[in-house]
DNA sequence: CTGAAAGCGCTAACAC
DNA sequence: GTGTTAGCGCTTTCAG
């Protein structure tokens, strides 16, 4: 597999490398046929550009790396399809690396693509990391990072993510509306942004509906299905049963409806539940699980357009964009069948 | 982000940046403290050696290009964490493209990565890939490629798949021993050897207990879950319900299930199904669905060996390794309750 | 408009 | 053992 060179293109045609370089950087001046009649002959030839030997030239990488904790749920992989779309066409590369939900292993990853090289990281991190020191002297040497989804506080990049409080408000209160009173909400890990938006959403929905609200109605769960089942289990066993479930993510409300379902416990008649997308398991699932969309696309071509601009403009203003989703409204929460269209 | 060079580090130390070099890569002769003292001042610089520059001159890359599909299934997820896992303690970088099932884009995929110089490409091809033009110029090249699940025979590279035949005639087999008779397959695209060979193993199977084949137990359906409602849509509007139903993948069975469910058919009393792996839904659907288990993880292992054997020993004899899986009993194949345990 | 030449950061002969 | 030097393939001054 040997490369054809800049160099066999301009000897051929007797002019100097440097011709040949300008017919394909068309920045410079150049007679039109001197242009056409070199790309002719490359073509030809079978000659590409090394982007290797550019990146080297110009210092950059044309590459992006995409740091993400998992792709066994749809969330991520959906992500990165927008990240993709946006950046392909405009001459990038997406780098995807998967950190298994570790922190250290995340830690590897992103040193990896910074040392690589990349002009640019787009990372939602793991469940469990807490050191950012690394994170932060990247920032402090202005590296370009877009954090979203799963974002920390404590770095000051730009943030793509969703408007987790507000919809995590108005599903608590579609609950609410159906007439469930004794509402719990299995939380997610607290060291994401979105898990403690979420909760406060909940919260202050019962309050604006003044339902009592006490700590025993926040049910640290986790964000897997085994995390759900787990979470329910115990409130089974504690005879703790609410009367409905506003559930941190989709997993966690499977997990919760798989263990509510061996229970005969029914669903949305004796508890209602309400999950937030990141599966596609809330069709598949009986009865049909209402749950938050996030526009988890969009969500990767905005973070993919965020980066872009900060490396282009070479400016860094740290932004957070935060976007909205809608309701699926499923057989899970519709307790009056009459209210449940299509 | 400026990054410290070679030269920078030479500089400091007063030696020569073939010292530095060398120090970094231990196969030639160096003087133990000149190395010590070398690495020392190399960390407290912030030095790292810049692969692209390493690339450039070694006209390899360290990195190998996976190519898939799609990635919203489990399936490929799951191959790629395998990919990964062998390549990058090896010190290869895993760059990860999806093709989004079309085959232009697909090869849009594979033109970058080897313009950009992988050192080679594992790939798993798109439903409509036909032209293979491209591909066969690369085989030529003698560029290594290997080709996973999704295998065009046209193509002589390495390959990994599965025993889609033995595991089609076990499913089916297993589905005529719970006394289903009139059993036919939703099959797959055809211009993948699995879709052949699971058909092959369905139609043996039925030969095997001398049960009545016809092109009628062929119901062209597809890998998606739209695919499996239309095709299980189209076998009732046509009052042409089978006894069982042994599905191409996980997905086209879910499908399946979902439309019979919706038409009050039951499973696996009215009807029996089994399904093959590609999918995480089989213990959230109800009944819980009978699937043939791949080795998802293993496959992508695999297929990283292969090619880092091709890689690196610079020797390609094609070779097709095949492997087994495992059979996952549940509930929407088993009539007789007592038969099914846990 | 085009050619010559320097140099991006690194490795690998080849000297000494 | 270590230094010198020639490139890897490309872009970009600087001349002409």
């Amino acid at each position: 597999m040997k490369h054809i060179s800049i160099k066999d293109v301009a000897r051929e045609l007797g002019v100097a490398v440097s011709t040949v370089s300008r017919a394909f950087n068309d920045k410079y001046d150049i007679k039109k046929e001197t242009r056409a009649k070199i790309l002719k002959k490359a073509k030809e030839m079978g000659y590409h550009p090394n982007p290797i030997a550019m990146k080297l030239q110009q210092n950059r990488t044309l590459n992006i790396g995409v740091v993400v904790p998992e792709f066994r749920n749809a969330f991520f992989p959906d992500v990165i399809c927008g990240i993709q779309d946006v950046l392909i066409p405009r001459g990038y590369q997406v780098l995807i690396m998967q950190s298994n939900e570790e922190s250290e292993r995340e830690l590897a990853n992103v040193k990896t693509l910074v040392n690589s090289m990349v002009d640019g990281i787009i990372i939602s991190f793991s469940t469990n990391t807490e050191d950012t020191s690394y994170y932060k002297e990247l920032e402090r040497k202005n590296f370009p990072i877009v954090q979203f989804n799963r974002v920390l506080d404590k770095l000051k990049t730009s943030k793509v993510v969703f408007d987790d409080y507000t919809w995590a408000f108005f599903a608590t209160e579609h609950l609410i509306h159906q007439g469930y009173k004794n509402i719990v909400h299995l939380a997610g890990p607290k060291n994401f942004s979105f898990s403690r938006l979420r909760k406060k959403g909940f919260i202050d929905a019962l309050k604006k509906h003044n339902l009592h609200f006490g700590d025993e109605k926040i049910i640290p769960a986790g964000i897997t299905i085994e995390d759900g089942k787990h979470a329910m289990q115990e409130l089974i066993n504690s005879q703790n049963i609410p009367e409905a479930i506003f559930a941190i993510n989709d997993p966690a409300a499977i997990g919760a409806m798989l263990v509510l379902k061996e229970n005969k416990i029914k669903i949305p008649d004796d508890i209602g539940i309400v999950g937030f997308s990141e599966s596609r398991f809330s069709d598949v699932i009986e009865p049909s699980l209402t749950t938050v969309q996030q526009p988890t696309y969009e969500m990767g071509q905005t973070a993919a357009n965020v980066i872009l601009q900060e490396i282009e403009s070479n400016i860094k203003i740290p932004q957070t964009l935060t976007l909205g989703g809608s309701f699926k409204l499923k057989k899970s929460s519709v307790r009056i069948a009459s209210l449940y269209k299509k």
